[in-house]
DNA sequence: GGCGGTGTCGAACACTGTTCGGCATTATCG
DNA sequence: CGATAATGCCGAACAGTGTTCGACACCGCC
């Protein structure tokens, strides 16, 4: 039923790869017409076959975002897994903010895959246990990141992922292609470091209320 | 062809009445199957009426959105012109999260309109001139109100929106009927203000970094 | 040569939003 | 009052959707 990453068989493996293609297909329909703007036909003469032939490969339409919904999940873990917060000199707010800016990158870089993974743009679709799990991982990911600068607090976690989808999301529904929240994004870290106490390294190690990006754009006119 | 505040026949006001009939139920098959859960066949049995009758109102199912869309917009600007950021006692923050608090009461009452509203879950659905007309007012009241207590700055403003909505969409995405979102708002309010600097009424008008919220919690166990 | 899989598809089903023509009922006016 | 125009409503149909089923053709193997 699952395919496990070891599929023995000659005949499994070519149907792997059918699946795959089809996957990708989808994906390319997906960012050209929409996640919803294309039918199973289209995605059919895509793959250079007919309707039917794609349910000896996948269960419905359904379970093809289920896929794509889990591939995204494991892409941003492979991406994630190269962040660290910590710093070698000490700089957690570097460090960071580099995480927050590859993770911001990442989402609006492909904005269709963020609305899968993250919005619920798709009528009636609820991603399955497993696809769910990959999910669930990339937060734990999240989680152990953030214990490494010293964050561990529940409610800390909570607020800053809701500041990150906030501008994550204002980004790519307000301003797609531009930068209107992407660089607000230094500026709110320092906020939220400020907050929760995680100290600047570049005003000698102490917690200030730290206005420097503001100062410096306020200074423009 | 738009039904301006004051539509004098007898016959349009008839009309006026069907189709707020309409708006209605669609509401409430939204509410109960999810916006996109219910077809025109349906909602006109909701109605009393077959479905063809309903274009007799409506352009399509599509305008039936817009119309929800804009009453939406139209019930927020209503409730919001209540708000006041500014105290009369001078304590700013809390005129301040008093207003986010409705503001986040309003999302939270009501998850489909706030889907309708602030997300896109109806493919091919954008609001037309005059619906996007209203959320655009909603969105000048917002800024006039902030001006009241001294926030001006566009990077400022965009930020509080990045904050306010990632609260509100993490509450009513993974955590709908809860409020492990919405009780992190006071503390949010507070980091933001010490951002900008809005002074802490409660600490005798000084910019503090303000911890209060967070001291609270970390002395639970 | 026959045979069980495997891969593919044509046809069909129930459903969708939408259009059109025609039927009643109602309102207007000579 | 009676003819006429307008209005409200709907049955039938169209093109499209996701999905199912049965029937083809091809394949390696005994």
């Amino acid at each position: 039923m699952f395919d496990t990453a070891e599929s023995s068989s000659l005949a499994d493996r070519r149907a792997d790869a059918t699946r795959d293609a089809i996957v990708d297909a989808a994906w390319q329909l997906s960012r050209e017409q929409g996640l919803t703007g294309w039918s199973l036909r289209e995605l059919a003469r895509a793959v250079g076959v007919k309707a039917p032939t794609l349910y000896a490969y996948v269960d419905s339409k359904l379970a093809i975002y289920d896929l794509m919904f889990r591939q995204g999940w494991d892409e941003m873990n492979r991406v994630a897994a190269r962040w660290s917060f910590a710093d070698p000199d000490g700089d957690h707010r570097r460090a960071f903010k580099r995480s927050m800016q590859g993770f911001m990158a990442f989402c609006t870089s492909d904005p269709t895959r963020y609305h899968l993974m993250f919005q619920r743009i798709v009528p009636d679709f609820s991603p399955s246990e497993t696809a769910y799990a990959a999910s669930v991982a990339s937060y734990e990911q999240f989680r152990a990141h953030m214990a490494e600068i010293g964050i561990t607090d529940d409610a800390d976690l909570d607020l800053w992922t809701a500041i990150s989808v906030g501008l994550t999301d204002q980004q790519i529904t307000n301003d797609p292609g531009g930068d209107r929240w992407t660089r607000l994004l230094d500026a709110a870290v320092d906020m939220f470091c400020d907050h929760v106490g995680i100290p600047d390294a570049t005003t000698g190690g102490q917690i200030a209320n730290n206005r420097q990006t503001n100062h410096d754009r306020e200074q423009r006119p």
